[in-house]
DNA sequence: ATTTAGCACTCAAGGTTTCAGAGTGCTAAC
DNA sequence: GTTAGCACTCTGAAACCTTGAGTGCTAAAT
């Protein structure tokens, strides 16, 4: 539908603006090596290309800059893979080779390790397992009427949750309750936690005191609070560098999405396999409608454990930023199936 | 050293450019109700007031905007007890009335009203308790070569560690650990754990096989490794609301100091019992030189637990900041006290 | 039938000028 | 000591140029 020389129009227009954030002239685009057309002929090409809608005008004499369709163009037609530097490949491998025991330290130098290369901001989605099973839980009584509930999952994930326990109920009586869940509940999904917590277990609780209900009744409203997100993101500031936000407006409204971590966190967990790259306004939230987002996601096996992402302005670095982020969920995912 | 009417008329600049972020000219302080002289007085005082150092001119004709030195004085002079509005004390209230039993949940509420009442920057140092001991110490392992270990203090707070466990190391000489572990160390202050984990305990381990000392060496290093400061901040956003930091390499600098967490606490850590108002220049960090630090500490009986802190603009309410702060800290302190 | 040169036209951005308004400092009168 | 009066200063906004980059169109060249 395009012409190939419209492509290649398009081509160093999308390059070019990328780099500078400048509107590009036809002038401009025939001293380009690989060009050999007047700036004419190329002006001619590009009135076509605006009626298509793939690229813009600031003004009426200025030179053109792409569109989000232009950029949707690149991205799904035009987009050639990136060969990273070997200082790139350099850093990423640094952040992997140190020893680490602890997911959250990975994910955290991941973040970080994106938002350094790229400049622009990184959030990641912290790793659900669903195959994840309770591997123990432990009660400890603190006071008098609470106590706090660890829970280890097979992942050698820990939480604790604190809990109200009646007066009454005594430390033995406690330990028996533990005792009971861990029989019970040990090489559980947590998935399915909710529905033995209600079933099985609490009929079966019902045989002993009052205090042992309500202590279970506790309990149980603890262990299903809903458990936050982790999401992690680096590079909070990079976004100020970008020459498109240096408006108070738009970063203070970036800044509010941002921090409504659900969110964020339901869009990333429901971007959906592999690499997906959202332009502008195609965005669901409204303060990102001049940004683009990337997404990729990284796995255990086949199952998917959580999501990766950049967040830049619409004129980003797509192709470099594309194989940053299979590098990095790939590595992501070798490191934690040599875990689990 | 200043003439009364010299402080009145300083009183009005400041409270007035408090409010309007505009520099006040001698006209608009003659019609100020409490004033009852004519602008060309005034006129002459501001230029003696200028010259002592309190107020400034931005340009040669403009009106006078008062100096770090002047807000200096009117912090520890002028302030008057500002009476908080019923509004702003029932907002407190609603934070705290709520049963909540884990301190993560208070301080974050906390952090939250403070942003919300005031429109800064709200800093909270999270509680460190320094007479806080070991309640229970319990190793799960987790894989072949890995274990975490999961302590939890006399005040409820849990923390947990990843660990390398040589491979030969049997669960049962784990779980033998474990008791020797807490037979020696329930009881013992956190700060002088350390002391412990290289004294008396380590001699009795070297008795037992070359495991043990192997796994406890492990330990140990995860068990000492610096636990991250837990700092809650609220409201980062609401700088962007103040004019003076209508200005993007304000808010950069700005926002990248507060990314250094280690930096702002220590910087709370030391900031010394009671309420303490840093003015601009007097800030320690250069990029916070343009903003004014109010920090309160909270206790537990006599010890100090934290800090809360406000960061603004250089033109704060600082009356009523003082007085927000003030009711917090003490309500923080309660509600500490009450539990432990 | 393309491609290109030429040219008139448009617009943004930056510089100058002008003007009004707010405010000052000084002087002289009260 | 206080105040009215006045000349002076400076900002900020508006109006106006000027320049340069870039366009669209037309007509000639290929």
């Amino acid at each position: 539908m395009l012409t190939e020389r419209q492509i290649q129009v398009l081509q160093v227009i999308i390059d070019e603006f990328i780099q500078t954030a400048q509107p590009i002239g036809s002038r401009a685009i025939a001293k380009k090596e690989d060009i050999s057309f007047s700036p004419a002929t190329i002006r001619n090409e590009m009135a076509d290309l605006e009626e298509l809608g793939f690229i813009e005008k600031t003004h009426t004499s200025s030179g053109r800059v792409p569109s989000e369709k232009g950029y949707r163009f690149y991205v799904d037609n035009l987009m050639s893979p990136f060969r990273l530097s070997n200082q790139d490949m350099g850093m990423i491998q640094r952040t992997f080779e140190r020893e680490m025991i602890e997911f959250e330290k990975v994910v955290q130098k991941s973040a970080r390790v994106l938002s350094d290369l790229t400049n622009y901001t990184s959030i990641i989605l912290g790793p659900e397992v669903f195959e994840t099973t309770l591997k123990q839980i432990q009660i400890i009584s603190l006071s008098e009427h609470t106590a706090v509930a660890i829970l280890v999952t097979n992942t050698g994930h820990v939480e604790h949750r604190y809990f109200n326990v009646p007066t009454t109920m005594q430390t033995v009586d406690l330990e028996k309750l533990v005792n009971i869940l861990n029989d019970r509940l040990v090489g559980v999904p947590i998935v399915h936690l909710q529905q033995k917590l209600y079933g099985e277990v609490a009929q079966m609780l019902q045989r002993y005191s009052s205090d042992f209900e309500a202590t279970y009744a506790y309990l149980k409203e603890a262990l299903l609070e809903k458990q936050p997100v982790k999401l992690y993101m680096d590079g909070k500031t990079n976004i100020m560098l970008q020459p498109e936000f240096h408006d108070i407006d738009k970063i203070q409204s970036l800044y509010s999405v941002m921090e409504k971590e659900d969110q964020i966190a339901h869009l990333l967990r429901t971007s959906g396999k592999g690499i997906k790259v959202s332009i502008g306004q195609e965005n669901e939230l409204a303060a990102m409608q001049d940004c683009s987002l990337i997404t990729a996601t990284y796995s255990l096996g086949d199952e998917q454990l959580g999501t990766i992402a950049l967040l830049g302005p619409t004129r980003m670095e797509y192709s470099r930023v594309v194989s940053i982020l299979n590098v990095l969920s790939s590595r992501l995912s070798q490191k934690f199936n040599s875990w689990y």
